[in-house]
DNA sequence: AAATTCTCCAACCGCATTTTC
DNA sequence: CGAAAATGCGGTTGGAGAATT
């Protein structure tokens, strides 16, 4: 037993929408609204499309004062800081940039400014310690080590600026987020994504001593590495396919 | 000029969370 | 209170057009 489709999907169209459907869609919403409930609109409107389509055209192309593609200098700022210390919480970051949609940023991210701040992956590497590291991760360690400078890069300050305070624990010493479009159900800097960051510290350690089984046990030791250490961190983690 | 590769982005998919009954 | 339904989100894919060979 799976969990029942929310559509017919034998019954609706697919694949891009033409402007009849857009036509449509748009003069039911700004008529009516949406009445809470997207599943029923496709057939109060006539269209043959699931309503978590309806959804996402709608907020992604035809709601009033969205945007499109050209990406301002402060904007890449935002979304890159954003990117640092929350991850890739798009929607969080999309709630920062007024007419900007998660997927618009997602698909600028991905696309481009990933590899405008970045740098191109040289290759893959099929290293081991690569797969336990989340590119997400990765990225945003790279990206930290560029706003903030090789010093700071590696030591993990929980006085970061560009990082949420995290306690021992894991868990945020502040509590509340601030930011726009945070509930505070789910601060910004869970302790998921304080998880993610202490494994990949983990990771990264254990993988700069060549996998040698000792080292395990002194992986708790990242924030006194020094920066004699840090130089075969760098050229390390260039080995995973980045330039930096 | 044709074939191939690359880039970009709209849209889909599946999962997690929230809401409703 | 639990199950089902609806919604929201992030990851991924497919295809069109551009660039390169």
């Amino acid at each position: 037993m799976g969990r029942a489709p929310c559509c017919d999907k034998d019954n609706v169209k697919k694949g891009p929408w033409s402007p009849e459907e857009d036509e449509k869609l748009k003069a039911y919403i700004q008529l009516h609204g949406t009445g809470g409930n997207w599943i029923a609109l496709p057939n109060k409107i006539g269209l043959k499309r699931c309503g978590k389509s309806c959804r996402l055209r709608w907020l992604n192309y035809l709601r009033p004062n969205i945007k499109h593609g050209g990406f301002s200098e402060e904007e890449d700022d935002i979304i890159c800081k954003l990117f640092v210390s929350i991850g890739s919480r798009w929607s969080i970051i999309a709630a920062q940039l007024p007419g900007r949609t998660d997927n618009d940023i997602k698909n600028y991210w991905n696309t481009r400014l990933k590899k405008k701040l970045l740098g191109t992956p040289k290759h893959v590497s099929s290293r081991k310690t690569a797969q336990t590291v989340t590119s997400s991760a990765m990225e945003r360690l790279q990206l930290q080590k560029q706003l903030q400078g090789f010093q700071t890069a590696f030591s993990f300050d929980s006085t970061s600026m560009l990082w949420p305070p995290v306690s021992a624990s894991g868990s945020l010493v502040n509590g509340e987020c601030s930011l726009e479009g945070c509930t505070g159900k789910s601060p910004v800097g869970s302790s998921s994504a304080a998880k993610e960051m202490n494994d990949c510290q983990e990771s990264l350690f254990w993988w700069c001593n060549d996998f040698d089984a000792n080292s395990a046990a002194a992986s708790n030791l990242w924030e006194t590495t020094s920066a004699l250490q840090s130089d075969g961190i760098l050229q390390d983690f260039e080995l995973l396919g980045y330039t930096l």
